[in-house]
DNA sequence: CAGTATCCCGTATGATACTG
DNA sequence: CAGTATCATACGGGATACTG
């Protein structure tokens, strides 16, 4: 199959979906923080949350939460108590995301060793 | 290094591959300009790919050929000739990354218009 | 045509201290 | 515990002019 006959299955070039896509993932942490929502606790804590992200600050860490959330990608749960008690998950429109960022992360791994 | 455990599909949380992919796509328009070499023309001159992609600076266009080249994400063919000439297309490597551009901007036209 | 060379700037992120 | 407030900074990217 010669190379000119391959169609984007997507409408790219006028890029709407591709360009919306990226404008809920982009920056230093939306993704990985996608991913810390998932796997054996995909509950989470704040500060659990930046421990588990390393290096971001809090700053960051806020107001990237706040975007996700703002975007539909994240629940935040707020437990009227003293001390507070916040807990982060993914929303169904999160979870959809996932396969996405996995699909990155293989690409990643398989291809890390690449002859360039 | 970590003792946490988890089940992401991938190894994420020492994140490897997934850093790994972020740090050759991120950036501006190295997503769409991988995009812009795929479809009915994949061979593209470096004032036509600076036409499609719209608002990009010389300066920009340049430092992020030579970056997507240097990850072996393009090939740069330089016609040795005045004018000159340098046609900019994928390479087998770049190609194996448009699965997960489409998957991305499949997304982003699949849920464009979720209720948040 | 295909870039460089400069200069400039905004925004994303960091560090630290403080609060309800 | 879960954040804000404040200040500082780095770097990606823009505009323009110039060159082989």
């Amino acid at each position: 199959m010669s190379e000119e006959t391959f169609d984007s299955p997507c409408e790219l070039r006028g890029d709407t979906g591709f360009a919306y896509t990226l404008s809920l993932v982009s920056g230093k942490y939306k993704m990985i923080i996608l991913y810390s929502l998932t796997g054996a606790t995909p509950v989470v804590r704040f500060n659990e949350l930046k421990r588990r992200l390393g290096k971001i600050s809090f700053r960051t860490l806020s107001l990237t939460l706040k975007e996700l959330e703002s975007d539909g990608l994240i629940i935040r749960n707020e437990y009227p108590q003293i001390p507070p008690k916040v807990e982060y998950s993914l929303s169904a429109r999160g979870q959809s995301l996932i396969p996405v960022l996995d699909m990155m992360c293989e690409w990643g791994t398989v291809h890390s060793n690449d002859p360039i």
